[in-house]
DNA sequence: CTAATATGTAACCATATGGTTACATATAAT
DNA sequence: ATTATATGTAACCATATGGTTACATATTAG
């Protein structure tokens, strides 16, 4: 069985299934924050922010960065690029993909 | 709270977080096929299948169309067009996202 | 008509997920 | 030194998820 679903990829794509979690990394692209502002900014619990920080950081789209008391959060580019490579590549070839489909229809 | 997530794009991340989901999409861009087919090519049961292809039809990746006792599945372009533009969008201002850090970082 | 095929539904199960509260730890402030 | 703040961990809970087997239904084939 043909896949082209890596570890990695999978990782995102898990971590991008949660409404909070996308909405956590578009809090981000205001910019790097304090775990603190996370914490204010989403109206659930803090453990329930370190979880989804801890589900963003292990699938590299975010890092953790402890300053003294404070950690700081940032987003990361890398991972989220295989993510959209995927999207692209499967919106590629799409209008190619339905000659099976074409040749039934002509029987 | 800002959200850019609408149900239906919350449908469309959802589906794509299963990688066997993710398999099916790519094993529909060779074209368009019937059930029957898609069960034969994956090592799960039938049942696990036509869950997924509920899951894939329900976010509007894919369509099922019955033609007698058969029905062909064939993908659904609108739908991804939604992640696809969220991942865009995401890494569109990347750039811009690391004042707030490099502010803290002068200090 | 009867048998075989294609697909979906029902009921069930183990595990994952996302949330909570209570507590621990580390650092900063007084 | 003591208190307050920032963050994370532990334990728990309800629900969602992805899988299974057994069965139902519809259509085609013989």
């Amino acid at each position: 069985m043909v896949t082209y679903n890596s570890n990695e990829l999978n990782e995102v794509f898990k971590a991008l299934s949660d409404p909070t979690r996308r909405d956590i990394i578009f809090f981000l692209k205001r910019g790097s924050c304090y775990v603190s502002q996370v914490r204010a900014y989403f109206p659930i619990s803090g453990p329930a922010v370190t979880k989804h920080l801890s589900v963003l950081e292990h699938a590299k789209l975010i890092t953790r960065t402890k300053i003294g008391r404070n950690v700081i959060v940032r987003l990361e580019e890398n991972a989220i690029e295989d993510a959209k490579k995927w999207i692209e590549e499967y919106s590629t070839f799409w209008n190619k993909s339905f000659d099976n489909l074409d040749d039934y229809l002509k029987k």
